[in-house]
Order: C-alpha cells, then sequence, then structure tokens
DNA sequence: GTCCCAGAATTTTTT
DNA sequence: ATTCTGGGAC
C-alpha cells in the first residue's frame, strides 16, 4: 500500500520526463498547501516526513547512503554477504518510487544472465509488480544487442545479424586459415580465437592491436587474419560476443547525435560486479557515463552507480581489469565512495580467517568485514589434512553424512546447505565417484551448459539456417548431419560456387543443383536437403513453432540418427531434443527462441532434490552455503602453479582473491583440505600444502587431526606401516607455529594415518590461551622460507614411498628435489623421503 | 566416406 | 590415466 509505488506507470516505454518526485496524494494537499498549514495538516505531513518507505526500513546506514546518494558517480565498495544485490534493486526502488526516472530511463548492467534475472525478481518484489518494463536492465551483451538491432546500419550490420558463439567463432577462423594457406595444426584456430577474444576484451581493431600481437601469430599473420574475420563476420552478418560491446561503441563514436539521445534517455545507469568489467565494457561505459558538457556549459549530472568488490575479482585472465575499480574515484571526480563492510552472512570466524587471508594482498582497496554475531558456539575455520584426493573425497563425504544425521547439537543438515568448491574442475571427479559409490545425492554446477551440446548445437543449427537462409555456419554444420553424402568434396564446390557469387551457401546449392557441377548422387541429396529447407521456410509464419521444430527434426532424419545410433549416451541426446522442443514452448516464434538462447546459455537445475553442490570456486561467487567445503589447498594447484607463471605476483593475488571468494561463501561452518599425494595428468604426485594455510589467522582457526575414522585405513590396516614413517604433518609445515601445534599432540600423529583417533578435532590455542599466546603469521612471514638445516645433503640416495628410489638434486629448505629413477624429477617435502 | 588408432592436451568461464 | 581430436588407412 505505502510502498510508494501506487502510481509509477511500468509499462511506459517513452514518457516525458518528470521534473518533480511523485507525491502520494496527501489529504492536506489543496488551497491551503505549502502555505499556512493548518494544524492537523502540519502533524500528517510530519508523519509522513518520519515514516520512511517500506523498502528503506531494514538498511543500515551505508547501505541507505547507497541507495539515497542519487546524484552524481557514486562507488559501492561491497565486500562479501554485505548486501550488494539488495542494493542496487532498492537503488532502483528508490529512483522509481521517488519519480526521478521511469523504469525506461535506468540502464542497470550485469555480468550474467542469472544476476540480470534475480535483480528483475527482486526489484518486482519490492515494487509489488513485473518488471518488464525495466527493458535495460540486462547484461552488457543482451544490452549491446538491443542497441544493435536498433542501429545495425550504423556498424554495416542489417538486424537480423546473427550472434555467434565460440564454437561457430572457432571453425569460422579455421577456415580462415585454412584459407590462407597456414597450416592449422601449427596454428590452432582455437589460439586465435582466444587471441581475438583477447583484442576485443581491450576494445582494439585489427589497426591497433601491439605489433608484437600481431606478429605472434602464423608468422605475422595475426593482423591479416583479424582483419580477414571481421570482414567474414561482416559478409555473414554476423557478431561474435566481443561484436556485441564493440560495435555500440563504434556506433557511438562515429554517431554523436545518436550517444547523444542515449544521454538524454538514462538517466540513472547502474552497474553489477564492476571489478570484472573489462577495457571494452569499461569504454562502453564511459562513453554513456561521461557526459560532454552541453553548449550552454552546463554539465548533465553523471548518474552512476557501481558496485563492486576488488576483493573478489577473479576473472583477470579473461580480461576484467581490477584496475577499473580502483581507480574510479580518478575517472569520476567527486565520486562518492561507500563501503559496506557489515557482513549478515558469516561468522566471525569466517570472517576472521577470509579477512586476515586477502590482507596479503597488496593492490586493494582495503575494507574489514564485520559482523555482530558472536555465538560462542561457533566452529572455527578447520584445515584438514589427508593422504591422497581419494582419501579427501572419502573424507569429505563422511562429514557430509555426518552432519546430515546431525550435528553435535543433533541438529540434521540439508544437502542443500552444503557445497564442495574445486579450483579446477578436475577434482570434481573423485569428489563425484565417491558420492555416487555412497549413494550421495550431489549436482554439478557449471559442467558443460545445455545448449553446448553436440545434440542440441546442431537442431539449433536447423533452426538457424531456417529463419536465416544466410547462416551459412549453420548450413555447414547440418549440411552433412546426418549423413547424407555430401562431403568434403561436394561442400568445398560449393563453398567456392558461393564465395565467386557472393550468396549464401543455402542460396548457392538451389542454384548448383540447376547445374551438373555436381555428381548426380550429391546433387540428388542436396536437392533434397534444400527442398527442405524451402519447405520448412513456407511454414515458419503459419505453423506453431514447436509443431515445425518437430517437423525439422523429425524430417530430417536427425531424429532417426540419434534413434539408430546404439551408443549409451543416444537415448540421453533424444531425451535432450525433446527437452529443447519443451523450452521453446514459453517463447513466441522460433526467432524469439533463437534470440533467447543466442545469449542466454543456462539451463536450470532442478531445485527439489537435497543435493550437495560440486562446483568450482569461479562459479561459486555470489552463492552462500551453511557449510562449504574446500579441498586441494596445495601449492601448484591452489595457488595454481600457471597463475603463478603467467601471472606472478599478480596471478597470486588473483588466486587468493579466490580463496577469500571461497571461504566467504561459507555462512556457518568452512572446511579445508589439503592432501600429500594428488595424481596430476595420471601422474601421482607429492605435493605441498598451499601457502595460504600459511596465511590464515590461527585464532579463527583450528586444525583437525588426521581423522582416521573415515572408512579405508583403519585400525592396525596396512596403512599404520604405510605411513607411519612419512609423519606428513610434522613436516608439512616448516613454520614454528605448525611445527609448535604439532608438538601438542606428537604422540596422537606419530601414527596419524593409521590408527582409528575417533572424532578429534584438535584447537589451536594461539591468539587467545595458547602456550604462548603469539600468532602465527608473524613467524611465517618472517620464515616463509625455511632455512632449517635439512636432515638431508645433495646427492644423497633417497626412498620415496610412491616414487621409489632417487638421489637429491637440490635442497630449499625442507623442500626437495629429487631425480627419482623412474618418476623423473620432483619436488618432495623431506618428511616423504628416508635415506635409501 | 567411414572408421580406427595414435598422439596431444589437461585452470578458472560469460557472453 | 583418460579423454578427445585429427589424420591416415581402408
Amino acid at each position: 500500500m505505502s510502498n510508494g509505488f501506487d502510481d509509477i506507470p511500468f509499462f511506459d516505454e517513452e514518457p516525458a520526463p518528470r521534473k518533480k518526485p511523485v507525491a502520494a496524494p496527501s489529504p492536506s494537499s489543496g488551497p491551503s498547501a505549502g502555505g499556512g498549514l493548518g494544524i492537523a495538516a502540519r502533524a500528517m505531513a510530519a508523519r509522513d516526513q518520519a515514516r520512511q518507505p517500506d523498502y528503506l526500513s531494514g538498511l543500515n546506514p551505508e547501505q541507505r547512503e547507497a541507495v539515497e546518494t542519487l546524484d552524481g558517480p557514486v562507488l559501492v565498495l561491497a565486500g562479501a554477504g554485505t548486501g550488494k544485490t539488495r542494493v542496487l534493486t532498492t537503488r532502483i526502488a528508490h529512483i522509481l518510487a521517488t519519480g526521478r526516472a521511469f523504469p525506461s530511463q535506468i540502464l542497470a548492467v550485469t555480468f550474467t544472465n542469472k544476476a540480470a534475472r534475480e535483480m528483475k525478481e527482486r526489484i518486482g518484489h519490492l515494487v509489488g509488480g513485473q518488471v518488464e518494463g525495466m527493458p535495460w536492465l540486462g547484461t552488457f551483451h543482451s544490452i549491446g544487442v538491443k542497441l544493435l538491432r536498433r542501429h545495425a546500419e550504423l556498424v554495416g550490420l542489417s538486424s537480423d545479424f546473427t550472434i555467434l558463439d565460440t564454437d561457430d567463432v572457432v571453425r569460422l577462423i579455421k577456415q580462415l586459415i585454412q584459407a590462407e594457406g597456414i597450416d592449422d595444426k601449427r596454428w590452432p584456430a582455437k589460439q586465435f580465437a582466444a587471441m581475438i577474444d583477447g583484442w576485443k576484451n581491450k576494445g582494439l581493431d585489427p589497426a591497433q592491436i601491439p605489433e608484437g600481437d600481431a606478429r605472434a601469430f602464423a608468422n605475422g599473420k595475426g593482423r591479416e587474419l583479424y582483419t580477414a574475420y571481421q570482414n567474414r563476420l561482416k559478409s555473414l552478418n554476423a557478431c561474435d560476443f566481443g561484436d556485441l560491446l564493440l560495435h555500440p561503441i563504434r556506433m557511438f563514436r562515429a554517431n554523436p547525435d545518436v550517444l547523444r539521445d542515449y544521454h538524454q534517455k538514462f538517466r540513472y545507469i547502474l552497474v553489477d560486479e564492476y571489478q570484472d568489467t573489462n577495457t571494452a565494457q569499461y569504454m562502453w561505459l564511459r562513453l554513456l557515463a561521461q557526459r560532454p558538457a552541453s553548449a550552454g556549459g552546463k554539465n548533465e549530472p553523471v548518474n552512476l552507480c557501481c558496485v563492486g568488490d576488488d576483493d573478489q575479482s577473479i576473472y583477470g585472465w579473461r580480461g576484467a581489469e581490477v584496475d577499473n575499480i580502483l581507480r574510479f574515484e580518478k575517472d569520476f571526480p567527486g565520486a562518492k565512495v561507500i563501503k559496506l563492510e557489515r557482513n549478515y552472512r558469516s561468522t566471525e570466524h569466517i570472517l576472521g580467517a577470509a579477512g586476515h587471508l586477502i590482507a596479503h594482498n597488496e593492490g586493494r582497496l582495503g575494507k574489514t568485514l564485520f559482523t555482530d554475531r558472536t555465538d560462542p558456539d561457533d566452529e572455527k575455520v578447520v584445515v584438514h589434512a589427508a593422504w591422497d584426493s581419494e582419501e579427501e573425497a572419502r573424507a569429505v563425504g563422511e562429514e557430509i553424512e555426518r552432519l546430515q544425521r546431525g550435528d553435535a547439537t543433533g541438529r540434521k543438515h540439508n544437502l542443500n546447505d552444503m557445497a564442495i568448491l574445486v579450483r579446477a574442475s578436475f577434482q570434481m571427479r573423485e569428489f563425484e565417484d565417491r558420492f555416487v559409490t555412497l549413494g550421495l545425492n550431489y549436482r554439478v554446477i557449471g559442467g558443460p551448459r545445455f545448449y553446448e551440446r553436440l545434440e542440441i548445437r546442431d537442431a539449433m543449427a536447423y533452426f538457424r539456417l531456417v529463419c536465416q537462409p544466410a547462416d551459412d555456419l549453420a548450413f555447414e554444420r547440418i549440411v552433412n548431419t546426418p549423413k547424407r553424402g555430401l562431403g568434403d568434396t561436394t561442400i568445398r564446390t560449393l563453398h567456392d560456387y558461393a564465395r565467386a557469387r557472393d550468396i549464401p551457401m543455402l542460396a548457392a546449392a538451389a542454384d548448383i543443383i540447376e547445374t551438373d557441377e555436381l555428381k548426380p548422387k550429391a546433387r540428388k541429396a542436396l536437392f533434397d536437403v534444400v527442398a527442405d529447407f524451402r519447405r520448412w521456410q513456407g511454414l515458419l509464419e503459419n505453423t506453431p513453432h514447436t509443431e515445425l521444430a518437430e517437423q525439422i527434426l523429425d524430417e530430417s532424419g536427425y531424429t532417426a540418427m540419434w534413434q539408430n545410433d546404439k551408443s549409451a549416451e543416444a537415448p540421453g541426446r533424444l531425451e535432450n531434443l525433446k527437452e529443447l522442443i519443451r523450452s521453446m514452448e514459453a517463447f513466441e516464434s522460433l526467432r524469439g527462441f533463437l534470440e533467447h538462447v543466442s545469449l542466454v546459455m543456462d539451463a536450470e537445475q532442478n531445485e527439489d532434490l537435497d543435493a550437495v553442490s560440486i562446483m568450482t570456486l569461479h562459479s561459486a561467487k555470489g552463492l552462500e552455503f551453511d557449510t562449504v567445503f574446500l579441498p586441494g589447498w596445495e601449492e601448484g594447484l591452489f595457488p595454481h602453479q600457471r597463475a603463478l607463471d603467467e601471472g606472478g605476483r599478480a596471478g597470486l593475488e588473483e588466486e587468493r582473491r579466490l580463496a577469500y571468494v571461497g571461504i566467504t561463501r561459507a555462512k556457518r561452518r568452512c572446511h579445508l583440505w589439503f592432501v600429500s599425494n594428488r595424481r596430476i595428468h595420471g601422474l601421482w604426485q607429492s605435493t605441498m600444502p598451499s601457502r595460504f594455510l600459511d596465511e590464515l589467522p590461527p585464532m579463527h582457526v583450528e586444525v583437525a587431526e588426521v581423522d582416521t575414522s573415515y572408512g579405508g585405513y583403519g585400525r592396525g590396516g596396512y596403512g599404520q606401516s604405510r605411513f607411519d614413517k612419512a609423519e606428513p604433518f610434522t613436516n608439512s609445515y616448516s613454520t614454528p607455529g605448525w611445527k609448535r601445534a604439532q608438538q601438542n599432540r606428537t604422540d596422537a600423529t606419530r601414527d596419524n594415518w593409521g590408527t582409528r583417533s575417533g572424532h578429534a578435532v584438535e584447537r589451536i590455542g594461539y591468539g587467545e590461551s595458547g602456550p604462548r599466546g603469539r600468532t602465527i603469521e608473524g613467524e611465517l612471514v618472517a620464515k616463509s622460507t625455511s632455512t632449517e638445516p635439512s636432515r638431508f645433503a645433495v646427492g644423497d640416495r633417497v626412498f620415496h614411498i610412491k616414487f621409489g628410489n632417487g638421489n637429491i638434486s637440490a635442497i630449499e629448505g625442507n623442500k626437495l628435489t629429487i631425480d627419482f629413477d623412474r618418476a623423473g624429477q620432483k619436488r618432495v617435502l623431506d618428511g616423504f623421503v628416508e635415506r635409501a
């Protein structure tokens, strides 16, 4: 009722801008309003003043400031779990409620469709109405498409251009590379596609790419190929994802009058996850947000609000520039910076651990999350060790089942409230295997997406070609799928024919079957294909699109192809095709569906099932779980070796941010794991605990004793003798703090892989009541590279339980480099070897 | 045109 | 080790 939206016309596409806030009709409004008010009227006005709109109540002061500071540039630094989305959505609601702008005058950009969807939903909830009225809320790319469809001709496209996904792009580039006579084996199309993507992320045209880059590919043909690629896109009337950003930028630059229209249109601009913007997105935003002084010299206010968290910037490797957020105040002078640091998600232990870890980064704006929640029962962050990744999976599974049965307080936990977040997706398999054995429900988030599956892409290619006969990539994809006897030779002839006449391949096919250029067999097959598409195109207007889609798949023989396929995955593929048709029902037309699919590539998960989530740390951003398991905290894996090699210190810091993201996903419980042995590329490698573990504050962390109650190496088994010499714990950490912690339980851990010690979680008491009251990290930093004399010397002959015999070739603290007779050179902790 | 074997690749992911 | 891709052979 009093939500302040009663008279906002939500579906008004282009209303005249209103100058004044919309005042709710008040009983006091009348002749006397504004002048000498009656007592009753004044009281009522005061009451109305005092009563804040519903949507503002419950915001903390910083959030409220972020919502109410509507004029000028604002940067909201929103730490994990500080109500970022709430601020964004409430801010939009506030703009609408105060009548500052109509829905169509607000530009709100997100990175993912999911985020956009969520925002729409939440705004709708706040406003109590539909949100179709926010036409400019969407991803950078979807808004880019919208702009381009309106102004396609300004960049040399027609408005029904096709959007190519990565797969299409790679195939296209491959053709170009081959056409140039370049060895596509030596210079993979995939690699060049990645290069182009990188250039486009930086906003670079072929003419602008650095000379070095241009030379780096195919013996200096980089620039040439990039140019050829762009030309080919244009002739196909197609865009890749990068173009969806770059074309609007080109268009705005070349057409200031068009840009001016949008300046007037977008009165408020909001950007989510600003730390993830790349250079192209940044340029795009600058164009729209930075308005030149008009002729009269009066500047339009830049009502730009960017929300982000520099500590959660984890996409540098795909072009995101953390720098964008770090220099916001310089870019937008007079910007107001608001920090949201009050966390509503996690316990103080979790926040303490995460905060202490991230404080090791240098390039950051600096925030410290805090919470009022102080529950003595809150668990510390727990660090676990396991022998290898198999045991890690087993132990995590065990812990999950324990929580499921009921924790210490007897509370039973839902699997939905738990997640396993891994650094690299190959880690998932071991958990899946284990959970299958246990019969534990799990869901993998991320994986190959629905629309990327082979059969879906094939089907989509049929649909695309029916709607857009000029879509050569679609044509080439399905012309011989199912097999029609139209092989390379035929396609090449057709291709040349089409290029020579500058017509689409489908049109070329229609021509060429009138000639005798093809062998009769191919000619007949092609004739049928052309006839099919002609027929389907004829049905496009008047046949319900789901029906037509089914008909296409059946008549083309595509369905039959999978029905006849006796491989294990064929039934699943048919099921997916059915699912595809089902999902089309929500759309008006085939065309509308295609538009949707090219940008919105997610498939929804089954939410009903109670299941543990398994996903990468990257895909966990933005989510939260009661209990979070973070396996694989080992040097080389996390931080990932390649991040270190390629990114140096910046790479390390990004890995650390990833660790920070991981820990802050947890609301109540956070378990970290490292293993001593991990199979990488099929080879067992002995591994060292991640440096990030050393960077955690002891005060908020406890070390779980190796808990052998988890099946496996049970009491007295071979495990005992197998591992008791390894003593990974006592040697895992060279740091005094850890050693001291180990010292406390030397006896218990002497045989830490062998005995059944039951439930055993040991607390390290530093920082509070520990024996010395010293903190680990103070010493850690000083001694990060241990110089303690090793009990080995270079040249020693040693034996390793996994790798066998070898000679030590180098020693660095307790880390030995050993040339194994069989396993080759490895770096190993000295605790893992003994004299041979 | 199809099938099979050998060799390569194997961080993270959106649009 | 395993999976996928590409080239070469049938």
